[in-house]
DNA sequence: AGGGCTTTATAAACCCCCTTTCCTAACCCC
DNA sequence: GGGGTTAGGAAAGGGGGTTTATAAAGCCCT
């Protein structure tokens, strides 16, 4: 609610590095240039990133005539970010260096009837477990493990305060976790790391307004205003999954009727094509991956049954996200998550047209619709994001009288 | 985009005024209380209101043994605003002075067919002449003159880029209006004006994240995100009116079908109506006003046709609320404007049940629905905030230098 | 009535953040 | 090895906010 000046700050140290991780090496002009900050700004503000060994000086590059300029990368060995994404099947954890790379993975599945908390914290904590080993990395240098649970989630105090998949209700998660993790711990939903991945890392990267639908077996839309990820008051904004799309309409796990998630989420599309076409061998029960992988592959093989499916499917999606561009007036819209990974370009096309069809021309008219262009696992990798920041928020406090003289990189006292 | 320790000082200049004019006369104590800021820049703001002409000292007030509390208050003669509300059947324009109480209205009739934009605009002189003369202002006292025109709006550049209701296209509004009227002018849709006079004056005040739902003869909703309006990236966020509801639903006269406002706008509250009985005495035909007071009336007599209408209205405007409290978790949501005043109490009841039944239970919990508690036309007053905002947004601009010595109340130099 | 206490208001000093300006370092080219 | 050119850093300055000290204005009590 009430900003100051150091959020000024922050939010500059955010896009700073945000542009070194992107643009990896690069030079203090056009850190200048990109994020519209003086040099002298961007200087200091390298200064303290380079004083955090997060990145490092690389090296010149020639300039026209003058004194050249000098490079800084991401120091990508400089510590490591640990991402846990707990979803309702599997747990997996992905560790990465500082440039955002993949250095170990791990993943332990759930087995239905694992809904014990305590059971989720040891497949966790085993996994982290793993990675760091895996990596081979100093635990020293894991500056902090992001935790990604599905549900509502008080990020303050790290209480899961409602996951349905397992009723939880208020579970301390990250009490339990840090018994057995020894990192700093973040938690969020899934939703919203994916927004945040995007914005640090994909296609809502620059943009002021985004809105980032994450297509999974559940289904969401994070906020991205203004630069940063809107959390509304009790940290639930973007719980877009369960906004009813047809009145009347498939029965949800929720309890209500018609939610976009029963159309558009991965069990949703399950069932457009099992209304379809019944017997499709394109359907693999009990297994989204391989049906949504099954009916991607179907899409290039032009298969009326995959097309018509996913055409369906874009249907409901562009009438709700029709929705979503009326409301926000978003630059940029980014389909994100497997799901939309896996059925790629074609389904976004569908969606543009589907969008057109429903939304007002002129908000339409300025808003793009886009894939996300991140590899991994976008939950992960906000997690581990969510991961980042945290390292980079406690930075400027009360240290300057500190690092002042630490930062005397030109001569030691001797 | 970029934010500037400059948009601090402004947002806190609307604070500390919107505080005066809510709570006035009050004391810098209360002031510096109700805003988070230390009494020093309190102090200073409030210095820069009183050499602005904006509030005035007026007394004291006893304090328990020690130096009493200098009172101020808003100066209503110290300024004039004017808010016109431009709609498909009429103008309204009024008059307030800086308490934002109403000294002068006027209002204009719009015969269908009156659609070129130079009847509008002789339309607007003539009321703003009016209300000039009627409340016997000097023109010097008057700060600015906000417009608010139904469809998409330029704000920087003053064009109104579409406009349904007579087919306008990137007409230059303001152009045209400055040459009948000297004051600074400011534009925008009334979708953002009722917002920002429930963020002012509202229900809204001192909210961090708000929805304000306008219900007139179009729909919208306004959405105030961190203590200000979310625009978009082209300035039409917060229409919600098009929004689809009920899938393959009415055919509303954006071409689409199912759109919240045909069934929740007042000429869908009177089909909902027409549906349900078609030979109703409530309804009167041509004359929303006369239907929905007719509603009201019967509403507070418990007829059955009339409170099963509301019921039906409140359903479908639950159902699309719910979804807004889902996406953005706001901390309120205001229902506004004058089918929102007419049906009062007992539809917001409906509705708050409505809502209920459908959105998520955390995000719920957190959110109030509350209806507005302006007297007035909102548009009206919204549109005079603009100019007010407008008034105080130059305040800061490099006359540091020239207040410095005008501030010296001390002493005159004679 | 005058000293002491309390409370308010203003002034001064300070911290934070960003920008502008100036200067030096480093490189190219001639 | 000097110009010319460009990069980077240090210092100054302006805007904003807060904390601390001081002056002002009242009450209360002796």
């Amino acid at each position: 609610m009430k900003r100051t000046s150091r959020d000024i700050r922050t939010a500059n140290r955010y896009e700073v590095l945000r542009q070194i991780i992107a643009a990896s090496p690069t030079s203090r002009q056009e850190l200048a240039a990109a994020t519209g900050l003086s040099l002298a700004t961007v200087a200091t503000l390298v200064g303290e990133l380079l004083d955090l060994r997060m990145i490092t000086e690389v090296g010149f590059e020639d300039s026209a005539g003058g004194r050249p300029r000098g490079l800084v990368a991401v120091n990508a060995s400089g510590g490591a970010l640990i991402g846990v994404d707990i979803a309702e099947t599997y747990v997996h954890v992905e560790l990465f260096d500082l440039a955002l790379n993949v250095l170990a993975r791990a993943e332990e599945d759930v087995h239905p009837g694992e809904s014990l908390p305590e059971q989720l914290v040891g497949h966790v904590a085993a996994a982290v477990g793993s990675v760091v080993t895996q990596a081979g990395i100093e635990g020293a240098r894991v500056l902090g493990v992001g935790v990604s649970v599905p549900g509502q989630v008080d990020r303050a105090t790290g209480v899961a305060e409602y996951a349905p998949n397992w009723d939880w209700h208020d579970v301390p998660l990250l009490d339990l976790l840090s018994e057995h993790i020894a990192y700093p711990l973040y938690l969020d939903n899934p939703l919203r790391a994916v927004a945040v991945a995007e914005l640090w890392f994909g296609a809502a990267r620059g943009r002021g307004d985004a809105v980032v639908v994450t297509l999974g077996t559940g289904v969401g839309a994070g906020l991205v205003l203004g630069g940063g990820l809107h959390r509304g008051i009790s940290n639930s904004a973007g719980e877009w999954g369960h906004n009813t799309i047809v009145l009347d309409g498939r029965l949800c796990h929720c309890g209500n009727h018609g939610c976009v998630e029963t159309y558009v989420g991965a069990p949703g599309i399950m069932l457009n094509l099992r209304e379809l076409s019944p017997g499709s061998p394109l359907l693999h029960p009990e297994d989204q991956t391989a049906t949504i992988a099954a009916l991607a592959r179907g899409m290039r093989e032009h298969d009326p049954v995959a097309v018509k499916v996913v055409r369906d499917t874009a249907r409901y999606l562009g009438a709700g996200i029709a929705d979503l561009v009326n409301l926000f007036n978003p630059e940029v819209v980014v389909l994100s998550s497997w799901v939309a990974a896996a059925l790629g370009e074609p389904l976004v096309t569908e969606v543009r047209e589907a969008v057109a069809r429903h939304a007002l021309p002129r908000p339409m008219a300025a808003t793009e619709i886009v894939l996300s262009p991140i590899p991994t696992d976008p939950a992960c990798l906000g997690a581990a994001t969510f991961a980042l920041e945290g390292a980079l928020q406690s930075v400027g406090q009360r240290n300057a009288k500190r690092t002042t003289p630490a930062r005397s990189r030109t001569a030691p006292p001797s």
